[in-house]
DNA sequence: TTTACACTACTACCTGAGTAGTATTACCGT
DNA sequence: ACGGTAATACTACTCAGGTAGTAGTGTAAA
């Protein structure tokens, strides 16, 4: 339990995760009102969900006057890079330049995005 | 039913729609030898997983002297390109630079798929 | 013709994610 | 002191993926 496994979260989970990332620290209630902008989920529900999280490793909590303050334990690099590795490695054996050539038939993509890609490889290249 | 979910496979279920995709048909036993080369699996787990499948959508059989035809009813690229839309969609929002970004830095990247990347871009850039 | 084999069909179970109701508890206002 | 309220704790259930044993059945070999 000591290193969770940070290649698979749920929908739920990374949405609670991206709260806690923007909050550094969020009770219950703060978690709960910030996803029900976008979807209509029982109070508890996130309760739940936090509580399991932090069996996994994901999350810890303190408690402050009867509520529990949450607060992120890994990292939203470490878990975007993990993921992003074990999605591309299942998917695409590895390649990232398979992924982006699907995204780019597909998907999408401005010119800003563009250029900023090409910036991203030229200093990538640079460095080697 | 008619349109399955795609945008969601697990890591069996693609393992077995990739020997699908590369043999365009294939019996039980041949999906279950192609991929006991890298894992064990009962005989009978392939089959029932080929069986949920075609319930899902994905694979269609025909019979053929006792056996059954396993056909991929999903086309590769789709479900790719479904898939990594999103994935990119949940992780980063659909910036397609944020993961790009985040997978240089943690992933290890050859010169030759750098170049790809370049490259890939280049067109795409022509195409606007 | 009987048996063995190779298949599919059926059933069952585990796990993790998601979802939420109900129970319990502590505090605060009156 | 008491009742309401706001939290957490506990319990339970659904669903999909994964995993595989066992039963049934038809074909081919002995």
């Amino acid at each position: 339990m000591a290193v969770p496994r940070i290649n698979r979260l749920g929908d739920l989970q990374l949405k609670i995760m991206k709260v806690l990332w923007d909050s550094s620290e969020a009770t219950v209630a703060e978690v709960h009102e910030n996803l029900s902008v976008e979807a209509d989920f029982a109070y508890t529900t996130i309760a739940t969900m936090l509580r399991k999280m932090e069996a996994r490793g994901l999350v810890k909590h303190r408690a402050e006057e009867r509520k529990f303050l949450y607060r992120a334990k890994v990292k939203a690099d470490d878990v975007k890079s993990k993921m992003s590795t074990h999605f591309v490695e299942r998917m695409f054996e590895g390649s990232l330049a398979d992924m982006v050539s699907h995204l780019l038939t597909t998907h999408e993509v401005s010119r800003e995005e563009l250029d900023r890609l090409s910036q991203l490889i030229a200093e990538r290249k640079k460095k080697l």
